[in-house]
DNA sequence: GCGATATAATTGCGATTGCAACTCACTGGA
DNA sequence: TCCAGTGAGTTGCAATCGCAATTATATCGC
């Protein structure tokens, strides 16, 4: 048995979904938008000039283009984001926040980083939060590798 | 600023889509289901003799009852569970795995075992492990209660 | 300069998820 | 005993996601 024990696997999925769910619950209880949104729009908005180009928001929310196509489809439809395409580079589409977006944005910050900041932050102390996050990030590094290799 | 920074919660977020999209990419090369059933099957396996009660399965996986109630719907298309109700208790469904599931939910492990194995714990020392563990247990209890003390 | 290939973004469609409403069974007090 | 309240599980329907194919543009090799 000197195997490596996945229990800390297993804490990170289950407390991932645990708080996920609990942010969810606050945001729709404060009649905001859900999580992702949030995600989608700082994406944006953390860019130059609150712009970003699609694939590059796209990898950034490690989240399929599809999908992203179709949030921002939302996010504009709520006049939250405009879209344009780029002279230079036909293919490329890039998307602005608009100051109702920022406005929404900052909104849903409250209730997100009150969570954040409530639940999960206090359970680490500022050295392992440095280190833990230092770790994920790694993780997330090697998963992001390890599919580049195949393709 | 002296306010808690939530990179290390961006990073727990970040982390986890692109660990659970290279596994389930994984394992959709291995020509395996989702990542979801894994983690159902098991739930299903580790109970008594292979059998757990619907709602006690939903909380162990954090997921919703009404995805779970379809989750189990398309377990039990497949022949790898059975679901009963009970003659105690009117109300309860008892999901038992077959032979066929706890050898796919095998198959499975060895892909996903495999994964974090060689993506997630390296990063961590066995101490840190440990400690991690706590922590974001100690998160997910923190957004249960949450969530129950406005219920 | 032109065809083959690669990249960016989108779309059709089937599968899955989320919300609200519903059924059925147990429980506890008048 | 009977009926309001609660708990377990399911279902209808709309929203969202995932896969494979599609469109449009850019780039590379010759």
């Amino acid at each position: 048995m000197t195997n490596p024990k996945p229990d800390l696997w297993f804490s990170f999925v289950r407390s991932h979904r645990a708080l996920i769910r609990e942010i969810e619950r606050r945001l729709a209880e404060a009649g905001l938008p859900a999580y992702g949104w949030y995600d989608a729009l700082w994406g944006v908005e953390s860019g130059k000039n609150g712009t970003r180009r699609m694939h590059e928001l796209a990898d950034a929310l490690v989240i399929e283009r599809y999908n992203l196509t179709r949030l921002v489809d939302r996010l504009e439809q709520e006049g939250l984001v405009t879209r344009a395409r780029s002279p230079e580079d036909g293919r490329a589409a890039y998307v602005t926040i608009t100051e109702a977006g920022r406005s929404l944005r900052k909104r849903m910050w409250k209730i997100y980083e009150t969570a954040v900041n409530e639940l999960f932050l206090p359970q680490f102390d500022i050295k392992a939060q440095r280190e833990v996050s230092e770790a994920l990030d790694q993780a997330a590094l090697a998963a992001r590798q390890s599919s580049q290799s195949v393709q």
